[in-house]
DNA sequence: TATGAATGAGGTTTCATTCAT
DNA sequence: CATGAATGAAACCTCATTCAT
């Protein structure tokens, strides 16, 4: 039971102490999931009090919205040059899984909760978080259809299947790159867009 | 006021009563993880009051571990079954996505909390289930390993990146059948193999 | 953050721990205010751990409603009653005081909180129990208002002044009472009576 | 980082930044009442971060005194300086109420403070406010007794209950004042003291 | 004088679990 | 077997207060 006070003043929306916070956040949700990580175990990554989070954010929530919303929109960003500027489907597939595992190098905590608590994200109603992962699926999708109807692509595959697939696989790229795996981003890019494109048979 | 009880916890370890309770937490633990599903959502979807639950199980871990540990067995044992009667790594890939998305099918809930917990259940120690998923895993690297080595699969992909790709995108397999999808079981495994096989390109 | 659950099960609206749990509330809040006394003060008085009211309870919120509602609810009742039954204005008024005073004794705890806590029950927008106070307000002013017309009240004076002060008076009259005060119920009301209708003055 | 720091708080008793803090918190309190006032509203209201309040004042309960007990302490000396120099029980009673709807409409904000809070005052232990309390109350306690002993008021009333309703009445005529009712200050106390000199009846 | 950041105590609420009936 | 009630730990969040700059 609180009477509404005016929310936390949003803190200049960037400062430093800001950007280890969600730094420390990623990391600790990355672990432990969204539900049970607690804000004192952020804090506590983050060398602070639980209490003293909400100086700087107003809620648990805000924070994940504060992690996955720029990851998600220079994801989408990324794929719609790729788009603009690339003809071959082939070729804007490959583009497309390589972009999404260096962003997956650069942020893997990020990735790691992407993959893990989509379904948290859509009960918690971050709409916003929710509304970018449809904006990513949807040019998965619309790359797939595109080779489909430029014969590039197997027309007997079901194109949602194809492409959720496919971004299922991309976004548990982290596992497979250093430190935790043996391969460097651009390799994992590449064995990954053979075997999506060529298949695990030889020829 | 008696003083002869009947020895407590007399529940025989697989009532009718204890399979609707795992039916019910089974549905409740997909639609809200694990984390986020609390005994009274069970007891209530089970009909039941949620310290009732305490009845037929000790814990709400050991509710997971009643619904986890016997589909993770069954696929375990009839993956050892395809491989021990097949010969074509081919077929015995197609055999084993057949067998994985007929029981994803028979249970989805179960395949989304495979999906979707993977993590909480590491932390939450729940070592018969991890041990289990273990073994599901390296009877999937192992099927790929095989093929490479007869030289029918690729030699110049990790077989490991493969295998968890191969795992990744077969558990998630219920949500393109029915009544979530349009297809039926046999079509999904169908598709899914083509994919992984000879993947989105046409030849 | 919370994932949402459905409220906590209305318990059988009217169970006696429930009464047992509202009597205690009532004198906390009364002692305290509403804002400062907590649920672990309610708890205490009631002998309970404060997440135990919570089985009974879904909030602070809804003790406190459960607390005024009825006993707004049947002065309402009170005063409908006696203006159904009554012609003369001085005997309305009268006999409005009497009522009131009556419930006040019965209830002094809850006088109390209405007479303190009016700002912050408008604050929290519990409702239910300011419509109530606005209709208990209605009826010493309609009543003052036909005074006024009949000719039996002075027409020099404003209704509304005139009735929100009654009402203030009358509110705080559990403070004369015993044991706190002096007199019993009936004769607070006659004496407030007397001084609401011909003042201090001798004649 | 010098040796010679000035002694800390060299804060005057009466500046003007803590006037302007003054009447900034007299209208939070006010408004919100002062457990759910918070320091950061009043910093708000101020222009002015929360933490800087503390130069100006070593607590959240040293503003509360500071804004009661002026009010308090002349309305004290205005009530002696009437009695002092009036004569007829009727005459003292019409200038007290004058003199305390004059000083209401000076300071609405407190006065309503001081009709809402007065319990939370009296835990707060705020002792010379208390105390000052009880003087004002005294004195209208006086006034009435005088009365009666007179022969000019009423001697079958209660003389504590008569003066507690008076009090009452006349801290809440904020309530029937410009800008928020329709009356001049006079003209309220005129209607107040009719009221309570005479009451609603007509002769 | 004021700011920005932090502290730490304490508030409401949730929830797995226990147990007498 | 099931209920109803309670426990107690822990969760998120608030806020008066402090203090280096």
């Amino acid at each position: 039971m609180t009477i509404d006070n005016p929310p936390t003043k949003a803190r200049t929306a960037d400062s430093s102490r800001r950007r280890e916070i969600i730094a420390a956040a990623t990391e600790v949700f990355a672990q432990k999931g969204i539900v049970a990580a607690t804000v004192r175990d952020i804090g506590g990554r983050a060398g602070i009090l639980s209490g003293s989070l909400y100086y700087h954010f107003s809620s648990k929530e805000e924070i994940i919205v504060e992690i996955l919303v720029p990851v998600l929109r220079s994801q989408v960003d990324a794929f719609d040059a790729i788009v603009a500027e690339t003809g071959d489907p082939d070729e804007i597939l490959e583009r497309l899984i390589l972009s999404a595992v260096l962003q997956t190098a650069a942020n893997p905590h990020a990735a790691r909760i992407l993959q893990n608590e989509t379904q948290r994200i859509r009960e918690l109603a971050l709409e916003d978080v929710t509304k970018l992962q449809v904006e990513v699926m949807l040019r998965w999708t619309s790359a797939v259809k595109q080779g489909i109807n430029t014969g590039r692509f197997r027309a007997d595959v079901d194109p949602r299947m194809a492409s959720v697939s496919i971004a299922d696989v991309v976004l548990g790229a982290y596992r497979f790159m250093r430190p935790m795996g043996r391969s460097s981003p651009a390799q994992v890019a590449a064995q990954l867009t053979a075997l999506i494109l060529n298949g695990l048979d030889t020829r």
